[in-house]
RNA sequence: GGCGGAGUUCCCGAGCGGUCAAAGGGGCCAGACUGUAAAUCUGGUGGCUAUGCCUUCACAGGUUCGAAUCCUGUUUCCGCCA
């Protein structure tokens, strides 16, 4: 596996860069990258790409997925990848476009389980057989205090500030704590540590990126060139994917689920989504983008529901969401609920009671809310509620729908 | 350490000692429309055994018939000074 691979294992350079290149948002300094190209395929010495994360507990979504993917399309090129574990700097949390420091930090049992979960996950984009994986605590470990003095010593406080978000931070009066600023300065000595010849990440890098050529230079080392995915935005189409603001798409979610997700996203990011998330040529995208939007998003959801189930899910999502959201059937998983005896009074149950007790509103008030509003439906005819106090008859399996999407089916308490 | 400013409901933000569950915007929810979405229009958005009751305006006390609004202490943030 550390055989060194003929020259001609790679391909020409342009090819490489047809790759490479597409849905990056930009190379820095973008000049170099062709040359290094060059020089790898002159050697035969594979490029060494960085690919860093936190081991925080996370579910992979497509947002992940876009600088996952190039790592990925780079290994196919022939390249190494290196994938840094973060188990140093998950202590710290990383405060890229954060706007408050992470709440709680995490035990070092904890941050290994994530590890090994996050690896089960990435495995389904990255060939893991090919890739080089390092804990960021081999070196940290071992690092002195004075160590860490020297290190600090090649940072100055006023660059550290003009990282947008600790510039946010601070206008918006939010607390920056010191060990956070080390986030970038650590980050930066990975690609020391393990000699990164191109790192990948999305634009909010640039400054760790840049730091981690000085201090690469410093050390007489070959320097890395960042090459920056854009953000992927998520369902709202405004802002960036991600957990916290629930507008993602797991890449463990069912087909349908995922389908749901894809017809929902605005029209306006889909060319974003294609470029980012498959491997359709560009002009293929632009006349699916000519044609109805609906088909369109269609086979968006199809390429990518099938890289991460199987090549016939996206085709069987398309049809089930068809019959489901498009023709108004029945969603297939309506979810049982049982609800408490002492709520039923000769065979009936209020409205509002009988909505909170199936888990369609959080509270009584909500509940009414829907009701009034118009919003609450019963039995297989889905009848309109008209009155929060509207005595419903309860029979077993009777079935409850709220709003558009949120259907329940009753189990009689015993 | 000193002085000054600030901390409001999911977020931003307005709030005269009573008429404040608290303006406005965002987000979100529901209804209409639809190609799935967007846009647009309408209504809603603390809780409850519900036309009344209870709990909220950093935290803890206090003044008052009455406090988000006044006072004291604590705490966090910001600014200036040291």
């Amino acid at each position: 596996m550390s055989d060194v691979q003929p020259a001609l294992a790679f391909p020409p350079v342009e090819d490489q860069l047809k790759v490479i290149l597409r849905g990056v948002e930009k190379v820095v300094p973008e000049e170099e990258l062709a040359r290094k190209l060059a020089k790898s395929r002159e050697t035969g010495r594979p490029l060494r790409i960085k690919y860093g994360i936190d081991p925080t507990g996370i579910d992979v979504h497509l947002g992940h997925t876009v600088p996952l993917r190039k790592l990925r399309q780079f290994q196919e090129l022939g390249h190494q990848a290196v994938l840094i574990i973060g188990n140093f700097t998950a202590m710290v949390g990383d405060p890229s476009g954060r706007d408050q420091a992470r709440a709680k930090r995490l035990s070092a049992e904890e941050v290994e389980a994530n590890a090994t979960d996050y690896l089960k996950q990435v495995g389904k984009v990255i060939d893991l057989s090919k890739t080089e994986i390092h804990r960021n605590g081999e070196w940290f470990s071992k690092m002195t205090f004075a160590d860490i003095l020297t290190l600090c010593s090649k940072v100055t406080v006023a660059q550290l500030l003009t990282r947008d978000d600790f510039a946010k931070r601070y206008a918006s009066q939010s607390p920056i704590f010191l060990h956070e600023c080390l986030y970038p300065v650590m980050q930066a000595w990975d690609s020391v540590e393990i000699k990164s010849d191109i790192e990948l990440g999305g634009t909010e890098q640039l400054y760790s990126f840049m730091l981690a050529r000085d201090l690469q230079r410093d050390q007489q080392l070959e320097q890395q060139l960042g090459v920056m995915s854009p953000i992927l935005v998520g369902l709202d189409g405004k802002r960036r994917m991600g957990k916290s603001l629930g507008n993602y798409i797991g890449i463990a979610e069912s087909p349908l689920a995922m389908m749901k997700k894809f017809m929902q996203i605005p029209d306006e990011v889909m060319p974003m989504y294609f470029e980012l998330l498959t491997n359709i040529p560009l002009d293929e995208v632009q006349q699916l983008l000519a044609g109805h939007p609906k088909l369109a998003k269609q086979r968006l959801a199809r390429e990518v529901i099938a890289q991460y189930h199987t090549s016939t899910a996206g085709d069987e999502a398309i049809q089930q969401w068809e019959a489901e959201v498009s023709a108004g059937a029945l969603p297939a998983d309506i979810e049982q609920v049982t609800i408490e005896a002492s709520v039923v009074s000769n065979g009936t149950v209020t409205a509002a009671i009988l909505f909170k007790q199936a888990g369609l509103c959080p509270t009584t008030s909500d509940a009414r809310r829907l009701i009034s509003q118009g919003g609450a439906y019963f039995g297989d005819d889905l009848q309109v509620i008209s009155s929060h106090d509207q005595a419903i008859p309860i029979t077993n399996g009777l079935l409850l729908k709220a709003g558009k999407k949120r259907y329940a089916r009753l189990n009689l308490p015993s």
